[in-house]
RNA sequence: GGGCCGGUAGUUCAGUGGUAGAAUGUCCGACUUGCACUCGGAAUGGGUGACCCCGAAUGGUCGUGGGUUCGAGUCCCACCCGGUCCA
């Protein structure tokens, strides 16, 4: 949503006596500021070509690091705080996946003013993940990429506190790219814009240099409402973006982004899949692709490129392959940051699209013939990124191991999908559009490898141009705005002070008095509570209030802005007056037990199955809890037991389980993002929960005060919750113990009902299985024996009429699938019979057989069993094939009355002939 | 979170409201020194002659639960599971 902005809004001082003048852009009608009094476009892309390609536009940079080192060492210089980078999987937000922008690690907490920042100003490098413009990576030549470092100074501007606005911001920028990094002042523009995203907005800069967009200054202040309209924000954000990667490919000169930052990697890959091609053509096609309206060059523009260099068309191909290889390379570096924080490639939320960047660079990988070289990729990718990013180089393993299993579900879709296809081949030899798009939609097979298949068995088929665009809007929808639901109450708690929390200072306490601030209908508030709210996974307590000789159940508590609301059952006490609170002890206990619990599991799960594991999601409860974790296969009965084995070790270490209050960057540095299981936590400090040796998370719960207080965890079950999240569900304390004590009860049933001691049972429930199976086959046969001699029987008092022999049987006691074997049993033995079946349990049902004679002599059972039913004139209806047919009636019939009217109306068909 | 496709024998899948099917695998038999291949699948077969025992190839909750119908694998609804695409 593009917002306009008055004039007045960019109309600064610094621009103004720093000799910029205001123009607009000839070619796109942008406003624009210059120091170049001849400049007539904004300099931007496609308005202007790249201009730095194959020169030194500034000062020397090589490296991405370095351009980073410098971006962060100039603001530091200026009073900016240093801050580290946040994950690019942004758990801490849940209307985004990715972290696509630095302001993103401050909303909505610090930017709405709620939480004060980490720093004020500060300056950070956020690697950040964007797959809106996926398609476009590799053609442009590394102005777009999935992943990328967006360097950023920020300045929270309140009431109480104004760091800078614009001027200095516009100042800063201009200082660094021409003092810091040596480029001309006449080789930059500012173009007027506005932006707008995470449902902030603000006027802003885009400075552009030789033709590329380096950098973004937003004056984020305001809020984006729902129908668009727009209110200031209490706290106005200095927001800007630098692209570290543009910088770093403006400062090298490369013909192609991809040639300064991935340099040594591209090598690698180039040694693997030739990429070569004449330089004056790679700078050439650089230049027409920033001049290109829609980005990058289509195939017939690229061979004209070719031609108009008398080069052979194949370097047309060539050029498609290197894009391709650098598509890969920028999609595997975003794959190993999204698994290295903890997600598992799944078909749906975050996993997914971790899904979708492993099946998009292998189906580039497959059509460049070097399927094999994805894992080679990601370890190259892993080594060289861990220099700037060290965690990565931990996890090494365990994101090849996922990108591994990750193939293989890929290529067992693909192998499905082309069974798929050839089987389409084999049945009509073409290929409708429809179906196209359903092979795709449903089955992953996209048009060129159906093209491919098909193309094997000689036949060519046409793609639509328009092809992804029509799937794209095979899926657009009505946006609904995800309306959250919050606890909505008939008080203002704000008007109330914070309350004072008594269960993180100590947990053991259970009984306290506290007096009563206010009352509203079931809802109490006090000045001080040993109630836990619910929170983290974690219910609420239960227990009494108890007051003037009265009592009222607390039923559930909850946290709103601190203030602690407890929801009450029965009298309620004067407002102002003195209660004394009374904790359920047990439900406590068994709560505290649960959620320590919850972290040890998960911190055998990691050590058993990998460091892959995160927490995808916990509820704890007195009876089971269940603890969600990312793993990408099912769970075998043997990591389950080892997982539960390792759980119950730690328990019996009986180690101290440890709180301490920490600010956020101490905890991070110490610990790392893993505290962050739960999800990132708000706030400037941080509760860690630590259990020596295993594990250490920032935790707002309650826990026992040793491991050992846990008793016996049980593992009880697990399941799928989807592809990539695994369920386990656990007991603890008295729970487990219930729970063996209920198993063994059963197991004594068992031994009552099969007569053994149980060690036997297994043994025995075989036997009677087996036994039973022997035994209803056996009764089958008796059955069989039965029927044939009752077949004889029939057969020989059978009715003959026009050449047929006419045999009725009806059973109050048979059903009708056993007749049905009976009356096939008589058409077999007797090729010109014609048997009528009928069979009152559990309704009334008949059947028609006709043997091979009888048919040649023009019976037809269904017109048959038609002629019975409109005799019997009860209802219902009858069908079925020529020597078979079926019917039934409405209501039962007595048999006897059945066998006559069926046998006149069969006379009465054979007669007319 | 939403759309689409699917769920029938160990596996891969047919199946038109009217008897639940094929291929493959497994088992048994024949051929073979053996394996593979091939052929066969209601043996007057095997276990000790009798009593008797084994055997008549095996393998199915048609995902689950409702509904419509005389009758549902098939039609309708809800849910579960898997796949896939898109947020």
């Amino acid at each position: 949503m593009k917002h306009d902005f008055s004039e007045d809004e960019y109309r600064l001082e610094f621009l103004i006596r720093g000799g910029f003048t205001r123009r607009r852009c000839v070619k796109c009608g942008r406003f624009f500021w210059t120091l170049d009094p001849s400049r007539e476009d904004c300099g931007e892309s496609p308005c202007s070509p790249y201009t730095f390609i194959g020169k030194r536009v500034g000062r020397s940079m090589d490296d991405l690091s370095q351009v980073r080192d410098a971006f962060l060492g100039f603001f530091r210089k200026r009073g900016h705080e240093v801050v580290s980078p946040y994950p690019v999987v942004c758990r801490w937000r849940d209307d985004l996946y990715l972290t696509d922008a630095s302001i993103v690690d401050f909303q909505p907490y610090v930017t709405d003013g709620i939480i004060p920042p980490p720093a004020n100003p500060l300056v950070i490098s956020q690697p950040c993940i964007r797959l809106v413009d996926i398609d476009l990576v590799g053609k442009t030549l590394g102005r777009h990429l999935t992943i990328f470092e967006m360097g950023g100074h920020h300045a929270f501007n309140s009431g109480e506190k104004e760091v800078y606005w614009k001027e200095d911001t516009v100042r800063y920028g201009f200082e660094f790219f021409t003092g810091e990094m040596g480029v001309k002042g006449e080789d930059l523009s500012f173009v007027e814009s506005s932006w707008s995203g995470g449902g902030n907005a603000g006027p802003c800069f885009e400075v552009i240099s030789h033709g590329l967009e380096v950098a973004t200054l937003v004056f984020m202040r305001y809020k984006v409402y729902p129908d668009g309209s727009l209110r200031e924000l209490p706290i106005r954000t200095v927001d800007t973006g630098y692209g570290m990667e543009r910088i770093n490919w403006l400062l090298t000169g490369a013909p192609t982004g991809f040639h300064a930052f991935y340099g040594r990697l591209l090598q690698e890959a180039s040694k693997l899949v030739d990429i070569e091609v004449p330089s004056e053509l790679l700078r050439e096609y650089g230049v027409r692709v920033s001049l290109s309206e829609s980005k990058f060059l289509s195939p017939v523009e690229r061979i004209r490129l070719v031609r108009d260099l008398e080069l052979p068309d194949s370097f047309s191909t060539k050029l498609e392959t290197m894009e391709n290889v650098f598509k890969a390379l920028d999609h595997v570096k975003s794959l190993v940051f999204i698994l290295s924080e903890g997600v598992v490639p799944s078909n749906t939320g975050v996993g997914y699209l971790a899904r979708l960047l492993v099946r998009k660079t292998a189906r580039v990988l497959d059509r460049l013939n070097v399927n094999s070289l994805l894992l080679d990729m990601v370890s190259w990718e892993v080594d060289y990124w861990s220099r700037d990013f060290p965690v990565l180089k931990e996890l090494k393993d365990s994101i090849l191991r996922l990108v591994e299993i990750e193939l293989k579900k890929y290529r067992r879709s693909v192998e499905e999908g082309v069974k798929h296809v050839e089987s389409l081949v084999k049945e009509s030899g073409s290929i409708s559009v429809e179906k196209l798009i359903e092979l795709y939609d449903s089955h992953g097979v996209t048009p060129e490898q159906v093209a491919d298949v098909f193309s094997k068995k000689g036949v060519e088929i046409r793609i639509p141009e328009d092809f992804y665009s029509m799937i794209a809007s095979r899926h657009k929808q009505p946006k609904s705005l995800g309306e959250r639901e919050g606890v909505t109450l008939d008080l203002d708690e704000k008007t109330f002070p914070e309350t004072l929390k008594f269960y993180y200072k100590n947990p053991d306490l259970l009984e306290l008095e506290a007096r009563v601030l206010g009352v509203f209908e079931d809802k109490v508030i006090l000045d001080q509570t040993v109630f836990y709210p619910e929170g983290g996974g974690q219910p609420a307590d239960n227990g009494r209030l108890i007051f003037s000789g009265k009592e009222a159940l607390v039923k559930d508590v909850k946290n709103l802005n601190n203030r602690i609301i407890h929801f009450i059952e029965g009298p309620a006490p004067d407002a102002g007056s003195i209660v004394k609170m009374v904790v359920d002890a047990e439900r406590r206990l068994q709560l505290r037990r649960a959620h320590t619990a919850t972290h040890i599991v998960n911190a055998a799960a990691r050590m058993v199955l990998g460091n892959h594991v995160w927490q995808a999601g916990a509820q704890k409860d007195t009876v089971e809890s269940r603890l969600d974790i990312t793993h990408p296969l099912p769970l075998t009965s043997e990591e389950v037991e080892k997982i539960e084995r390792k759980a119950n070790e730690i328990v019996l270490s009986n180690i101290d389980v440890k709180i301490q209050v920490l600010p956020r960057t101490i905890a991070e540095k110490e610990y790392g993002f893993r505290i962050y299981q739960g999800g990132a936590v708000p706030g400037k400090e941080l509760r860690i929960v630590k259990i020596d040796g295993f594990d250490a998370e920032a935790c707002g719960g309650l826990h026992v005060n040793k491991t050992g207080d846990i008793g016996l965890v049980k593992i009880v079950r697990v399941e799928r919750i989807q592809d990539g999240v695994e369920r386990i569900v656990f007991r603890v304390g008295f729970s487990s113990l219930d729970y063996v004590r209920s198993l063994e009860n059963k197991i004594s049933s068992l031994e009552n009902i099969l007569g053994v001691p149980k060690d036997k049972i297994v043994q025995e429930a075989e036997r009677v299985r087996s036994e039973l199976k022997n035994l209803s086959k056996k009764l089958e046969r008796v059955l069989e024996n039965q029927f044939d001699m009752l077949a004889d029987r029939l057969l020989h008092r059978a009715i003959e009429e026009s050449g047929v022999k006419i045999v009725l049987y009806s059973s109050e006691e048979l059903e009708i699938n056993h007749l049905i074997s009976l009356g096939e049993r008589i058409s077999e033995k007797e090729p010109s019979s014609l048997t009528v079946v009928m069979s009152l349990v559990p309704t009334a049902q008949f059947a028609v057989f006709a043997g091979e004679k009888a048919l040649e002599k023009g019976v037809d059972c269904s017109i048959l069993a038609r002629r019975i039913l409109s005799e019997i004139g009860v209802g219902g209806g009858a069908g079925g094939r020529r020597n078979f047919a079926k019917g039934g009636l409405a209501t039962k019939v007595d048999t006897k009355v059945f066998e006559s009217k069926a046998l006149k109306a069969i006379i009465n068909v054979l007669q007319r002939g």
